[in-house]
RNA sequence: GGCCCGUUCGUCUAGUGGUCCAGGAUGCCUGGUUCUCAGCCAGGAGAUCAGGGGUUCGAAUCCCCUACGGGCUACCA
């Protein structure tokens, strides 16, 4: 048999991305609470929300736990709060009604202020709270005779599957309860007996499924076999629910990583039993690692928030946001690995990425994460960053490193802010700020002890006498003159009575006032330093010259 | 093993039969700017378009085969 292809299938069958004319574009990301969220399905919840705010359409999220056995707690918050962060905002989700109902204890708490009030018209979102519903649909396959219930235990599966691989040979399922007559299947189990609901394939013949990047593909019946749909435990699995709950949102666009390519087939004749058009899949290829291997936690599995620890080895994995990243970069990176807006243009702010997207631009081979390009894209947008704003994203790290207070007052925010206007173009990441402006805090810096030998021991006869004139000079200049140009004038004449100029000239201020050789320009940073801090510095550092 | 998907500079990619002895970005190297570093500017190296067969006047682009990579092969998602 031959399996229709959806209607929304061009004529021609050639892989496209047009939206069905007509019909509002709704995407959805649906996650499992069983692990923390990483870049790598990040990217795949990025380009589903860049589909709907391309053809303004809805974004949902919808929380697929059907395995119970499987949930994390605090993995649903770190999902959300992730998607949160990142700006990728649902128009219909979860709910503080839908959490209520959950129970802590196998979920996690979630902070309220993430959740809206009313999560859309077409919840619950969570499958756990559908049962009813898929119920209902696999009672209606098995009245119409394209279901059935089966009875082997997994003892009995584990046996044919090892009999199927003994012999070399593919593992299809053909169950001998396919043919039970459907009343008798259902009194044993209405008896108790454990069972399962299993789903009619096509057993010969040609499946066609259809991608909307790879076009149709066609599928031997023979390697295909009856899926469960209803489990033991009374829960679908993950091909019945998300059948259904695509059709009952009214999905248009099922945007799902590669991985699901190969069960689509069983999507595609479940969409056909029940006489709905599926939705027009967007199969995206994968992140990798830079092995090319699936992404893992040390290739950069990394989340973009909150912090993961292995519960095996203990191992923690810090967040990109934790590591300095800016979501507006992560942002534009990742849009752009696997996507392409067919020019050249790279970076891109989030609304012209909105307005560019569409699913030609998508790729159909697996990209690999480049951290290194992350981090100079990461560079330019702390370059193109507000000051002030850079100064209020950077304190929480300066505190971190003890730095500045916890809680600093509006002199020390003023600083920081002036010490990075200094900084700013040095920044690839916002973790490095602490190394960078060190210097910048407390009487004296630590001086570099290479930097110090080369710079001001090399001549102890004349690098103290000139850094102690400097120190004289220097305090004789009117507080409203302490800026750099007044500070460079006098520093050079200093510096000519010396016989200094150039690199003889700033290179043993610059170790004396800030402990090492490399950093921003030496006037401008002793303008910043004040005068006070500049004394004492350059007063210490003559003590150092003479050894 | 079986089935499916994929394969353009190290990496992200442009490219949809001629304008491609393949363009951009990143990373790397060199030079310039300069008080150092960074930034910025300029330049360079780097892809026989996985390999082989076709089709065509002409192929990175279409077809076939092979190799390699990936995914799936659960009462997980």
């Amino acid at each position: 048999m031959t399996m229709p292809l959806p209607n929304n299938t061009p004529a021609t069958e050639t892989p496209s991305s047009r939206p069905n004319p007509g019909k509002r574009v709704r995407t959805r990301f649906a996650p499992s609470p069983t692990g923390f969220l990483h870049v790598g399905a990040l990217r795949t919840a990025l380009f589903s929300w860049l589909l709907a705010r391309r053809y303004d359409g809805d974004f949902l999220l919808r929380i697929e736990d059907t395995d119970q056995n499987r949930l994390v707690p605090g993995a649903l918050e770190q999902i959300i709060e992730s998607l949160r962060v990142m700006g990728i905002g649902y128009d219909e989700g979860p709910d503080a009604r839908a959490l209520a109902a959950l129970d802590a204890e196998r979920y996690g708490t979630v902070r309220a202020d993430l959740l809206p009030a009313d999560g859309g018209a077409h919840g619950p979102y969570f499958q756990s709270h559908r049962l009813d519903r898929y119920r209902e649909v696999v009672n209606g396959l098995l009245a119409d005779g394209k279901a059935y219930f089966a009875f082997e235990t997994p003892e009995q599966l584990a046996a044919m599957r090892a009999e199927a691989d003994a012999r070399k040979q593919a593992f299809v399922y053909r169950s001998g309860y396919r043919d039970l007559p459907a009343d008798e299947g259902r009194a044993r189990a209405e008896r108790g007996e454990p069972h399962v609901v299993r789903f009619k394939m096509p057993q010969e013949g040609v499946i066609r499924t259809h991608d909307a990047l790879r076009g149709v593909t066609e599928w031997d019946a023979k390697t295909q076999d009856d899926f469960v749909i209803l489990k033991s435990d009374g829960f679908p699995p993950y091909h019945l629910a998300a059948i259904v709950d695509d059709h009952d949102m009214d999905i248009s666009h099922a945007v799902r990583s590669t991985e699901w390519l190969s069960s689509s087939p069983k999507h595609f004749c479940l969409y056909a039993a029940l006489g709905w058009e599926p939705p027009l899949y967007v199969h995206v290829a994968n992140v990798n690692g830079p092995d090319g291997k699936k992404l893992a936690k040390r290739t950069g599995a990394k989340p973009v928030i909150g912090r993961i620890t292995d519960p095996k080895t203990g191992d923690v994995t810090t967040s990109f946001l934790d590591d300095g990243y800016l979501e507006d970069a992560l942002f534009n990176y990742l849009a752009l690995t696997g996507w392409s807006p067919g020019d050249e243009s790279e970076i891109l702010p989030r609304d012209e990425i909105v307005r560019l997207f569409n699913v030609d631009g998508l790729s159909v081979s697996p990209a690999v994460f480049d951290l290194d390009k992350l981090t100079w894209m990461n560079g330019v947008y702390i370059r193109q960053m507000d000051p002030g704003e850079l100064a209020g994203r950077v304190l929480p790290f300066l505190a971190a490193a003890g730095l500045v207070p916890a809680d600093p007052d509006e002199a020390t925010r003023d600083y920081v802010g002036r010490v990075l206007l200094l900084e700013q173009e040095r920044l690839k990441r916002l973790d490095e700020a602490p190394e960078l402006t060190a210097f910048f805090f407390g009487d004296l810096p630590e001086y570099d002890s290479r930097s110090v030998e080369r710079r001001l021991k090399r001549e102890p006869e004349a690098v103290p006498p000139f850094l102690e004139e400097l120190a004289a000079v220097l305090a004789d200049l009117p507080d409203a003159a302490w800026l750099d140009e007044p500070i460079e004038t006098r520093t050079r004449a200093v510096g000519e009575r010396h016989g200094r100029e150039r690199g003889e000239l700033t290179h043993p201020v610059r170790v004396a006032v800030t402990g090492r050789e490399v950093g921003p320009g030496l006037f401008e940073t002793m303008a910043v330093l004040g005068r006070e801090r500049v004394l004492r510095r350059l007063r210490h550092a003559a003590g150092l010259a003479r050894g």
